[in-house]
RNA sequence: CGGGGCGUGGCGCAGUUUGGUAGCGCGCUUCGUUCGGGACGAAGAGGUCGCAGGUUCGAAUCCUGUCGCCCCGACCA
């Protein structure tokens, strides 16, 4: 491509606001612009790079067994009625009618139309099947920010995998996971895979492939010990056995005046230490009012809630809930003593003797409370967040918290969807059984950002040989001088015969504006051809990624050229 | 959904407090001088100031409504 004939609006004012490294980049090179809140233009250089992770993406998926398909993003409601989902996910579907009232919307995942097709799977002898598709996928978000990173509406790559049993599925999954490595090596991403919550897709076992940036708004724990792994939403660790004493006297109900929080009582004289404390936390949970305690310095974590009740509608309970169920406002709760509503309890309070709570009076307390003597707990769970430092639970090395954003989640979906919408085959004895189901998923756009957000610099972008847009740029220093613009043709001609991606720069703009052009687009090799290096038969190479310049003979040019991108391709 | 901010040539912004008929930088066009790391000069093109009402002799500016975009929050009592 000539840059001449390109449409490549290179800004070189940023957006204002401060925000995600790669949403300024991307905008200021000129690869994507925004339409709306959550939508984006790829413009022909983004593109391009996502339509080379695309090619990647399908190489890897193919070799594990993948057939590609085209489902539709316009999906009958009738559908995510039958699997549950219509009424299981809240506004984050977009939802429409057509013109004779009937109820769609627009697919958000896949799960349910690819598991109408598989119900024409009638034998075991069909099975194992694995199907992906790269398809636009709708999210009404609440909040849509940080570039590519979270958007409305985005192209993914999902495959599903439909098996006989669970072991079938364990080697599905396993492909996945080996495949899913593979794709984020080959462009270029250094990725954590974690243990993560399945949330409202349902399943066993999910994991999720994370890219470390500051960008990201996901937290994981890591142990560099032993390789243990785990989004917070589901991570645990060690705790120091508590030094409680042995036995306590009956609780004690004391006066702690204008004390609202854990931190007014630790401050208290008389009080005790936050570790010391049990924080009592009302929730409503599909409506019930349910108590919730954890060690006063511990947080909660919300999705762990959910996954551990299966409740669907999670919210904080009301003032006048709690003072209808407690009595009390909050800031004097506590579960010692409580009837006849629900508790839940972290397990870092298991048989934790000399506590302090609330006494479910306004402005007193509860001290000697001990958890097994004093409070009903119906349902013992992990739910506190996990923080650094804390003890891996595999093998006690400190454990660290990474800022992440997830680039890739695979699911072990069992049989929810295939019961519920009916698709089985027939088994070795001739019993129809559920297809077994795992799903899967890559966002390409949010894998392209992400890359960015990894590889840069203060000069612009890197991307790595495999994604980049254009693998050469040739500058061409003065192409009103007809020999050096033909110097330049010569070597792009050679190169592309040679199926190396290059762009010509045969502008007419100063040195300067070329360079710092093609260091900001971020392609991985750049060649000078000017006046000098024709007249001395030298051209330089220099190299992004590196920095590295090397002069080359310019008869040898394409052939050193090209085999630097080959390479580069290779890793 | 709550709070805050912003909508003015392609992009980034000033002007709004105190109404008088729109300006700066970048980019763009033409010409000239430049040209191995973001040049300079000269002359130009380009905007019904988000939209709709209202007040006024007169509205980017004041009032009302509305739409859009961004940021923060929406979990610990």
């Amino acid at each position: 491509m000539r840059w001449t004939a390109a449409f490549i609006p290179t800004l070189r004012d940023d957006p204002a606001d401060a925000e995600a490294i790669s949403h300024k980049l991307l905008v200021r090179a000129g690869f994507i612009r925004q339409l709306a809140s959550g939508t984006y233009s790829l413009l022909p250089l983004a593109h391009r790079v996502a339509k080379k992770i695309e090619k990647i993406i399908r190489a890897e998926m193919e070799k594990i067994g993948a057939q590609e398909f085209s489902l539709p993003a316009l999906h009958p409601a009738e559908l995510w009625k039958q699997s549950g989902r219509w009424d299981a996910i809240d506004s984050t579907m977009f939802r429409l009618k057509d013109r004779h009232g009937a109820d769609a919307c627009l697919g958000m995942t896949h799960e349910e139309v690819f598991t109408t097709l598989a119900k024409e799977l009638r034998s075991y002898r069909q099975l194992p099947q694995t199907w992906f598709q790269f398809q636009t996928k709708f999210r009404d978000e609440e909040r849509p920010k940080s570039g590519l990173l979270r958007v409305r509406e985005f192209v993914m790559k999902d495959s599903y995998s439909f098996d006989k049993d669970q072991a079938g599925l364990d080697r599905s999954f396993q492909n996945h996971f080996d495949a899913y490595r593979k794709i984020y090596d080959r462009c270029g991403l250094e990725t954590i895979a974690v243990q993560a919550s399945s949330g409202a897709m349902g399943g066993s076992e999910s994991v999720e492939f994370m890219a470390e940036t500051d960008a990201g708004e996901d937290w994981v724990a890591v142990c560099f010990a032993c390789g243990y792994a785990a989004n917070v939403e589901k991570a645990t660790s060690l705790l120091a056995d508590a030094e409680d004493p042995a036995s306590v006297p009956a609780a004690e109900k004391f006066a702690t005046p204008g004390v609202r929080t854990i931190d007014d009582l630790a401050r208290m004289s008389g009080g005790a230490a936050a570790d010391r404390q049990i924080k009592t936390l009302v929730y409503a949970l599909d409506g019930a009012t349910t108590l919730v305690l954890l060690r006063g310095d511990h947080q909660l974590v919300l999705q762990k809630l959910i996954d551990g009740t299966g409740a669907r509608e999670v919210r904080l309970a009301s003032a006048g809930e709690i003072r209808a169920a407690l009595g009390a406002s909050a800031g004097s709760l506590g579960a010692a003593g409580v009837s006849g509503v629900r508790i839940i309890a972290d397990a870092a309070l298991h048989a934790r003797r000399g506590m302090t709570t609330g006494a479910n009076a306004d402005d007193f307390h509860l001290r000697s409370v001990d958890v097994a003597r004093d409070i009903p707990v119906a349902q013992w769970l992990e739910l506190r967040l996990v923080t650094e430092g804390e003890a891996c639970p595999m093998c006690e090395s400190k454990l660290a918290v990474k800022k992440t954003v997830e680039v890739g989640h695979i699911f072990k979906l069992g049989t929810k969807y295939s019961e519920t919408l009916g698709a089985s085959v027939q088994a070795e004895d001739g019993k129809n059984v559920p297809i077994i189901m795992g799903s899967y998923g890559i966002g390409v756009g949010r894998l392209l950002a992400a890359i960015v957000e990894r590889c840069h610099d203060a000069n612009g972008i890197k991307w790595p040989v495999n994604v980049a847009p254009y693998e050469v740029a040739i500058t061409v220093l003065n192409p009103k001088e007809v020999a050096t613009l033909e110097a330049g043709e010569r070597l792009y001609e050679a190169l592309t015969q040679l199926g190396v991606d290059t762009l010509l720069d045969d502008r007419d703009e100063r040195p300067g504006v070329k360079f710092k052009d093609a260091e900001l687009i971020g392609i991985p090799v750049r060649v000078t051809v000017g006046p000098k290096g024709i007249a001395s038969g030298k051209l330089e190479v220099f190299f992004r990624g590196s920095g590295e310049k090397r002069e080359v003979d310019i008869h040898k040019a394409s052939d050193f050229v090209s085999e630097s991108v080959f390479e580069g391709r290779r890793r």
